[in-house]
DNA sequence: CACGAAACGGATAGCGGATCCGGATGTGTG
DNA sequence: CACACATCCGGATCCGCTATCCGTTTCGTG
């Protein structure tokens, strides 16, 4: 493709600072809401990002970014369980600070081909990880690859459940899932 | 107050079952939509049910009320941590099986009087249970009161997400609650 | 500088939630 | 039995948000 022209790179860059910025303080994501922040047409938002769904997939695609880059790196820990646990609590607290990462990790069917891409290849690192860490007797065996996924979404969602406030909803997400490792354990 | 007119019972009747079966089907409730299937007017529904949320909450009462009555029944369990599973069970168990349930619970502020007092029954029953099955040293010391109605949405979401159908949620569920408890036991 | 492609932006359709008020319908009273 | 009043019905209507469409403007290349 030909690269963006000038002043669409730039709006491109606006539209996305100000998404962040309102997931950031906790407000749905509203395009027409974000056109009047960006000082934008709603029509020049639609055409950058034709739905919701799809500006909320991009802001947070660089979380899930790194996510994938940990899983690879959680590929080399010599400890199968440090490996295991480490992983899903990165999942978990990426989530508890990032609602829109938490809302693109509970729905199943994506709107862009990239975050369909590395939801996969953290899919593929988590099964690695869990495969490992099964064969060393770490944990239990009826726990599928499958699992792995919704069960950091149910923790990240019961942090949200009944939260006064953003502050400390991680030291809770934190206890939640020990207890929840302590079950995973064999 | 005085008692409904006639023909106002029968059309809360028909709305109330028209909005179960919508629940039922997994349908997310439209008021324009319940109108039209039960052969009412908008504004009739409007003026029974002023939000969605009054009408979600009242499909959902019965169910609340049942749960309350295992709370209260629960206290009579000799053995405590059986008391305490089964109460856990039965949270979970009831919002896998009806969404109406899981929304309700998952909603901090209610917008029905009557919501506000079944969960609060709930919470006392939870208390208590939670209260016992501590002493008898069955469950961790770290586990708070308000964890429990969250640690259960959890779960309950944890089923839903990436679900295929309603068909499996109920074993899911089971098997998540499962490693939940273990977790939970000291 | 001039021209075509690309992007802009706002008017507008469509949809669901919620309201309002003129008309219909039960219910208690003489 | 009939009347009167409170209550309820129902849909036309408003509002906010998503999404589209198209005339106008801007960019960048020859």
């Amino acid at each position: 493709m030909t690269p963006l022209r000038k002043d669409a790179a730039r709006n491109w860059d606006r539209i996305l600072t100000v998404a962040r910025e309102l997931v950031d303080e906790g407000t749905p994501l509203q395009l027409n809401d974000v056109a009047r922040r960006a000082g934008l047409g709603v029509g020049t938002v639609y055409r950058h990002f034709p739905t919701t769904e799809a500006l909320l997939e991009t802001v947070a695609t660089p979380c899930l970014e790194a996510l994938a880059d940990h899983g690879r790196k959680a590929l080399e820990d010599p400890d199968p369980w440090h490996a295991f646990s480490e992983f899903l609590t990165r999942l978990v607290e990426a989530q508890v600070s990032d609602p829109s990462l938490a809302k693109v990790a509970a729905t199943a069917t994506d709107t862009l081909p990239r975050t369909t891409e590395l939801k996969q290849q953290i899919m593929t690192a988590g099964t690695e990880v869990l495969t490992r860490a099964r064969a060393a007797g770490a944990v239990r065996e009826d726990l599928a690859d499958g699992d792995l996924v919704p069960l950091m979404c149910g923790v990240a969602y019961a942090t949200y459940v009944h939260s006064d406030g953003p502050a400390d909803r991680l030291p809770t997400a934190r206890r939640y899932l020990d207890t929840l490792l302590r079950g995973l354990s064999a």
